[in-house]
This record gives structure tokens, sequence and C-alpha cells, in this order.
DNA sequence: AATACTGTACGTGTACAGCATACAGTTTTT
DNA sequence: AAAAACTGTATGCTGTACACGTACAGTATT
């Protein structure tokens, strides 16, 4: 729990990132966001908190932040306006290609192989498949 | 397809890389070798390909092979002796921890959300997800 | 008009990926 | 034994991305 900072985002959504992690801060951020947008915590119409504030709260620069919100807007997922904030909008649906479902697979695969290699039983593995998958269902 | 090179590894095995891809080289070489060594592909006393035979196939440099090869050796993977090419070793198991556990999960979600923004349906995740956990269970 | 907030655009230092090149150890060939 | 052909290793260079500092530009509030 250490070095582990965290958000509170619109009163509710709360993300947080490890500074600790080899994984940029940046992408963090991006990909924690993208979880609250794709699970509908966020929703079209909510605002997110300003560079500047998400920035200090998460113990980086608000240039940091201020990319990651333009990867999420470059992926469709918020509108960006100079002087007023970021806002949470309608996103176009995507259709999928071919070629994700065996990316998906195979990382997958890499990510399940990466944990079994940590030590994580496959057991323990099938069980948070399982979890996520029901999650996603209903 | 385009863009993707393979290698035959100790006559059955393969592993393919995409170079346009974001992911580094070395990653998805690390990643890809993994697999084979977690799933047995790969067994302990197995050869892998040198560097130079390895890198050629795959169309990068042989010191982005060495390097990756580096990091599956500080796994415990491989032993790599000077002159004497790369083997698979008995590799001694490793205790897991807790936040690894938290750790999967939150990856798990990160990459469900990123398939999603792509436009894959929750029902085919939901099918890939099931499938990869009967894989790993039997 | 002034102030305080918003996002944007530059430059700087650092880390890492990928490559070129030279080196060192081992095996095979001559 | 010498030479050749393989093996992995070490060092330096270049390009790119991350994180930050600083100055700028747009908007809302005072």
């Amino acid at each position: 729990m250490l070095y582990t900072y965290s958000i509170h985002m619109a009163q509710h959504p709360v993300i947080r990132i490890n500074l600790d992690s080899d994984v940029p801060a940046q992408r963090q951020i991006v990909d924690n966001v993208r979880v609250l947008l794709v699970e509908g915590t966020l929703r079209p119409g909510d605002s997110l908190p300003s560079v500047r504030r998400l920035a200090m709260e998460l113990g980086v620069h608000f240039n940091t932040v201020a990319q990651a919100y333009r990867e999420l807007a470059a992926e469709g997922w918020i509108d960006l306006k100079h002087g007023r904030g970021a806002e949470v909008v309608e996103r176009a649906p995507t259709p999928p290609s071919r070629e994700q479902i065996a990316d998906f697979r195979l990382q997958l695969r890499q990510m399940v192989a990466r944990m079994r290699a940590q030590g994580l039983s496959t057991a323990r593995i099938a069980a948070e498949l399982h979890a996520i998958e029901e999650d996603i269902t209903q």
C-alpha cells in the first residue's frame, strides 16, 4: 500500500496509481480511467478533475495527467476544452476486427503465464478469470 | 499478418512478434517464450535458438534477443553459458504474494476494458476468458 | 479589470529500446 | 595445433518516450 496514491473522482469513483511500478504513470492513469468509463462508473456528462487537481493528488506533474487526458480524448472518451476542463462524452461504438480477438487471446495467455511464473496456482488464476467473467456477463 | 515474424524453436514451438506494435520487441520475445515455458512446450534440457539465429528470423538485432534471454535467465527459466548457447533449466517455484492477486485482478479488468473499448462484445470476451480458464484447469 | 481557475506548448534531463561494433568463450573443422 | 565458425558479452551511439519546469492561452468568477 505504500507509494499508492488515490483520488476521488466526481465525488465517488477512485483511481490509484503506483509510482514504484515500472508502468509509466501516464499509462496507469489512462488504464484506470478507461476501466471507470467502460464499467459505467464515469458516464457522459460527468466532468473529470482538472489536470492540476488530479496530478496533485496522485503525486505527479500536471503535464503527466494532461497527456493521459489527451490519450483518452484521442480514444474518443472525453472532450477537452481549453479553459473549461474535461468532460465525458458519448462515444461512438468501434467495429471490432479479427486481429483483436487473436491479440486478446495471446495477451491473456501471456498474462496467465506471468502470473503462474510468479507462483500463483492455476486454481487461483482460474477463480479470478471466472469472477471477471461473471462480472461482465451481468 | 503483415509485419508478423515467426520462428520454429526446438523443431516444434513457434513464437511471433509484431514489429508494428508499441510493445517493445524485447518484451514480446520474453512474454512469448515465457508462455512456452509455463505451458510446457519448452522443458528443462531443451536448448533455445542462438541469439543471432532467432534475431535473424524475427527481424531484430541479436542484442535485442540477447537482452530478452538475459531477462528470462534473471527469472530463472534458462541458463546462459558463454559460447555454448542457452538451455532451459529446472526452475524453483516462487512463493506467491498477496499483492500479486490484487495486481492480477486489476490487470484483468484493465485488459477487459481495453478490449471492450476496441469494440469486442462482453459475450465474446467472456467466451475467451472461459476458454482460457478451461485450458489451465486440465 | 483583475484574479483564479482551466488546458496547451514549449524546452530539459533521464531512462530505455534498438542497433553497431568489438570482444571473449566453445566447438568444429582443417 | 591452428583456423574457422559458431556461441554469449560488453560498450557506445541514436532515437523515442516519460516526467518535469516554465511560459502561454482560453474561460469563469470576482
